[in-house]
DNA sequence: GATGAATGAGTGTTCATTCAT
DNA sequence: CATGAATGAACACTCATTCAT
């Protein structure tokens, strides 16, 4: 039976229990992939007696799923808003965006892997717990990208379309990233903001654009 | 009997069997993404009577999955060297790879819904099968940027490094595109366009364009 | 439809044709064992097209390895009585019979590979198409016990019971025959014999051997 | 989940799970034969609700019979030491050895033709789990072959053949029980003791028997 | 006579989930 | 709270056999 139905409060060894488990399933969907990360997996590596005790804190595989997302993006949410701060100039909070987020992609190797593993195995995993996050950071691309015409420092263009291939963009770095782990990511990332930048800073005359 | 082992001639009805049977698959794992792609639902689409008939025609799933993506990449092996062809400028030649694999995505959903769940789903696909089409394709790619810049077309950049970002941002594009099918490809496609015009071409080679 | 139902006449090809799907299955037998000889592996050595053909010649799996149990029984059944003949000694009639039949073990190897897994793999072929055989062999042996006894060659013993352990000593023989092809067989039987003979022959029997 | 992975501590409702299984696969073997001893049917046996079951229990199928083998060895181990011991002659031995090993086929005949079943139906059952007992065994047999002759007990002969073919005589003598259960083993017994006693006695060593 | 295509029951095995203790 | 045992549906794959052509 879940325990306390109908109630949102978490006894402390329930909440520890369920991080715990938690972690495993994102430390096993991350080494075999999402097919492969059977309960059985998940809590050989938790440490735990049964796979039934998953299914005892999760109503369901997608319950538990839904937790492992909630705690990737939980553990990322400061990333975009960090460095959208400060008076810089759009340009500057664009590039450290995209180096941001690079830099944020290496350092949560694990993580990301697991949440692209997740991505590309359930079914809709997009519609039902991703979608809503990468909207919210396209939305502030795109607001990003709307100061920079404002101020005249970027060309025109359509801005939600162009958002979406800046995200676009990243996700190809992160599954790079994740496919060959050698890479060199300064040289690459050097690459992407220069593109980046040709692509949308306007050139000096365009000023009064 | 598995037919005609080790030769390649088929039985007219075998051939068409085949056919008919890559054909569900392929249909079905667009539906149904690679992990619920079992053999009973491919069966059941393609109007089988039962699934051990797609053991008989194919040694494997593997073997059923390999030819899937052989009809995939067969239906579109002329799409690469189809635009990298005429003597055109670099650019165009870039623009006119870059539209028509757009274009060609979208008239081939199925197909590449499908590549794209295979690619995602199965162990090691991309190693199997995959890869050695992705590499000659960026290589293609590569070799147009060499040729831009050698002819002064293209500003200087890691012709590798950019050449892959060139693919991820199609690769981002299909994904879109799969997953929001009623987006407004013209806009999209001249937006992507722009960007890596402005991002490739260098100043002064504008003016020949 | 099983050719010419209720006549024992076969078409020539008819013959044919069931004798090499025989051998095919004979060779097959041998080398796969009782289980692994499927229908598809037999018709694969037998060069037929299809595994349907021996059900087409054959009522059954259980019709054609009686076949096969025929064509094997039929190609040795000369050997006991061959050394059973001639006014020899008992004893000498025994020794001939062992040293032939390991003899004709030894050079009919595929043969008796194939009739050990049939025995070891089919439920109740001893029962319904080898017992006969053994029980005719048997008896043969008991008869030439009771001779050498009646002679005085042969000490006394019930001579079934030890017609019984003569005929399992030669399956014992065969089993290490097949089990270690490499094994000395002049020694072995050397060894077989000299056992036999110090068993049966009766002490003050020797001087006229 | 498997239970108890890499640990040799068994819960006791899960050792007594296994034993059953062990117990009903035994029986299922012996009387079905190797091939037709599917889970299905041992299950049924077992009275379990599911062939899933016995997957839960056992890695496989190969590790089901390992087990199935070791509990058929491990409940007759002490046949051959038994007999072996005490300041007896070699002749003795010997002859408690064949007596011993037949009355113990006779006691034991689920379990051993459960043995012969496995050792005729497995690919490599003989290799893999067998070899060595019987190894071990026939280096008894040859030991007390040896003794006997150094105390010269027994005629010369080569002592491995020799224990080979007293081997394959039980092996004989396993098969007949098994196929004729109504078989009167005193007399049969008595009869392959009497041919070994000849067989191998020196007849001057006769005297201090 | 022979072919090749098809059938459907059967195989061992994995899985998320349930539940008595 | 937690355990370990159990469940039953699903999986890919093999087999002897059938049958239209």
């Amino acid at each position: 039976m879940q325990p306390n139905p109908g109630s949102s409060e978490l006894t402390f060894t329930e909440a520890a229990r369920r991080k715990q488990i938690v972690a495993a399933a994102i430390e096993t969907i991350a080494e075999l992939g999402y097919a492969k990360a059977s309960f059985v997996q998940i809590a050989k590596r938790a440490g735990l007696s049964s796979p039934g005790l998953i299914s005892y804190h999760f109503a369901n595989k997608d319950d538990l799923i839904e937790q492992v997302v909630a705690e990737i993006y939980g553990a990322g949410g400061a990333v975009i808003t960090m460095h959208n701060e400060g008076a810089v100039s759009a340009w500057q909070g664009l590039r450290g965006y995209l180096e941001g987020s690079v830099a944020y992609y290496d350092s949560h190797r694990t993580y990301m892997r697991a949440l692209v593993h997740i991505l590309q195995g359930h079914p809709d995993a997009l519609g039902r717990w991703v979608g809503a996050n990468n909207v919210a950071e396209l939305d502030a691309v795109e607001e990003l990208l709307v100061r920079g015409q404002r101020a005249g420092e970027f060309r025109e263009f359509d801005t939600r379309t162009v958002a979406l291939i800046i995200r676009q963009m990243l996700s190809g770095t992160l599954q790079h990233l994740l496919t060959r782990p050698d890479v060199d990511l300064t040289d690459y990332t050097h690459e992407l903001v220069a593109m980046c930048e040709h692509a949308l800073v306007a050139p000096e005359g365009k000023t009064n654009d």
